[in-house]
DNA sequence: ATTATTGCAAACCCTTTGCAACTTA
DNA sequence: TAAGTTGCAAAGGGTTTGCAATAAT
């Protein structure tokens, strides 16, 4: 019941306590820009979202560790072999539509997680997971340059 | 007809020919060795199972790269953001079920294809394409240090 | 006080690039 | 001999690490 009332941040925040982290105004407001965010972005990205010009890119890594840690960030793969990073709720995954040129990204309503489990296990596999993401070239990209 | 009788390599070798490539004792190594090796492997390891102690790594990617040119390559992240590489029949590419240890790879039978191409031009993307991959421990990996 | 967090700077890893020397067709 | 290929060496880009200084509980 006290559960339900939490807010995404509250429960990060406090699953970071509970496993000895400290919470600091860099931790708040990089969780709070993933979640304004809400789609995968750069940790540069991230760092300008979270509107912490002073705050070294080093340390953005660092809170994202934190993060992917409690199992509430995703990484997502570009084609160039960068990653983006999005929060998720714990234990969640999402799949995108991403632009290859422009990097914008949206959620793709589809997941083949049951059925990639049943064949991962059946291969004697554990610890499973998988990532699916499409590549391509949105309107706006694709639109002659004027 | 004529085409039905080639190999794999030498469809590779008349691609490279007719966009203007020579063909080298490196190419035909590290297309061979693709071809035996039939799974992801990173650009090292290609230039182990081609046998070219001698030939620098820069040169196997460069030849890599004439692959992904001609539609013959497919790059496969891995969860730490580093990419194996494979060969494919020119425009196929493949999904695979990857051990997060030992990056033993074994190709999975599915894919999404149609179904994720018919959401993203639904989204007004063009040029699309995807990937999809499925980490997990193997049976060898899981089992007890000895 | 104790322990986590941050900055600094350098290292890291894989990959790419510029340029000159060398092959291949 | 003209154009593609290779080696060399260095740069590149995103990410990580060691260490000392700083800040949170």
């Amino acid at each position: 019941m006290s559960s339900l009332s939490h807010s995404l941040l509250e429960t990060i925040l406090e699953r970071m306590r509970s496993k000895g982290g400290r919470i600091t105004q860099n931790k708040i407001r990089i969780i709070k820009a993933l979640i304004d965010l809400d789609h995968p972005a750069s940790a540069e990205e991230i760092r300008e979202q979270a509107n912490l010009p002073a705050t070294k890119i080093v340390t953005v890594y660092r809170n994202l560790e934190v993060l992917s840690e409690i199992g509430t960030l995703q990484r997502v793969p570009l084609e160039n072999g960068t990653q983006l990073f999005e929060l998720t709720a714990p234990g969640e995954h999402y799949h995108h539509l991403i632009c290859r040129e422009c990097h914008q990204a949206e959620r793709l309503d589809v997941c083949l997680g049951e059925e990639l489990r049943g064949m991962a296990e059946a291969h004697g596999y554990s610890k499973i997971n998988h990532i699916m993401e499409v590549y391509g070239i949105c309107e706006k990209c694709d639109s002659p340059a004027t």
